[in-house]
DNA sequence: AGTGAAAACGGACCGTGGTCCGTTTTTATT
DNA sequence: AATAAAAACGGACCACGGTCCGTTTTCACT
């Protein structure tokens, strides 16, 4: 639980001083554990703050706010999915077709999205975070649609592509329409051909 | 302000009683003054039962909660903006060829989500306000689309065409990237055509 | 080891969203 | 008009997110 974040933007000049790094670790796993046994609407930053021995305050100087902590939680299964895009087995990783790579990566990221989902809401959209994620995910689509030789404008169209896997629009479909899965993923393929046909 | 919501899924059986609509109606005057003058962030739910000169508990058992008071705000515009698709001047409402009206439906919603973005956002997109405005969108592109004569899972390709005119992906793009509008117009423009061709 | 400045800590404190329940208003009925 | 049940009201109250500032810890430098 101590590993950085992939595509680390922007690397903190000085390190942490041993007692934050200390209190920080303790905050997540004690954010971890609360999620785990109380869900996370249930998480209080006052429970979180006193299940690591820490001070409220602490908690808010090391993350900000609930969403920045909520994000930080969630940082650890986007690292690692991240690794599984950049250097995974294919198809997910490089060695397959760019058109195999491209559904094997909607697929992965609509389930990871739907597994996540309370966490993904928690931790909100906005933030230096969330941009993150947000360029990498847009930036490997890119380039992935480069590959596939598309035409247009690259951006807008990867986000045009991207759109539909967010939680929000997911929401909707599975959780008030109560639409299949698999439907949805069939449907996102189908979108995935007729964007990069042409 | 008086009217009632376009689409009425389930009217009340029993009127509302003649306090409890004088209060609705101060309450959402004063919810919109206190927008205007102090922005959506500004906003507080003792402020708003303060300005109507009702109690805060009248304020939570009329609207549930900040969201829904928002979202009813909200209903005014959306209302009136149901009304433009289905009974205005083409080429939005009725009266032009399918094609330059779903063109016309999004620039006209995307246009509308960037203008209203503040409060569609304070207003969420979870409960049953949220789910008839979706409804409502979604069952026009629909039916638009099968006007054109599109081919597949016209549902889940509606999402897709409607999914990145939602305020959080237009966030992204405009907000943090720095998008130019007509840029994701034209983008739009192009995703729709790729969406119905074939 | 001693020292001073910078960084981090802790928990009392505050504002706001949301609840609860005793009181008041409305409306249907006689 | 009187009455009673139902609906709505009001504001004290609570919980939680977030802030503030006096105290403690760390660390670089001597």
């Amino acid at each position: 639980m101590t590993e950085r974040p992939l595509l680390p933007l922007l690397e903190d000049a000085t390190p942490e001083r041993r007692d934050a790094a200390r209190n920080r670790e303790a905050l997540l796993v004690a954010a971890q554990a609360l999620i785990d046994s109380c869900g996370i609407d249930g998480l209080t930053m006052d429970a979180v703050a006193a299940k690591a021995g820490v001070g409220k305050g602490t908690v808010f100087r090391r993350f900000g706010s609930r969403e920045g902590l909520m994000a930080a939680v969630l940082d650890f299964s986007e690292t690692e999915w991240q690794a599984a895009v950049i250097s995974g087995p294919p198809p997910l990783g490089p060695g397959a077709p760019a058109m195999e790579r491209l559904l094997a990566f909607g697929r992965s990221r609509l389930e990871r999205n739907l597994m996540l989902a309370d966490l993904i809401r928690a931790a909100g959209w906005s933030g230096p975070r969330g941009f993150a994620v947000y360029s990498f995910v847009a930036m490997h689509t890119r380039y992935l649609m480069s590959e596939l030789h598309v035409t247009g404008d690259i951006a807008v169209l990867a986000t045009a592509l991207l759109a539909p896997l967010e939680v929000p629009v997911l929401d909707q479909q599975v959780r008030i329409e109560g639409m299949e899965i698999d439907r949805i993923m069939e449907g996102w393929e189908d979108l995935a051909h007729r964007i990069t046909q042409r």
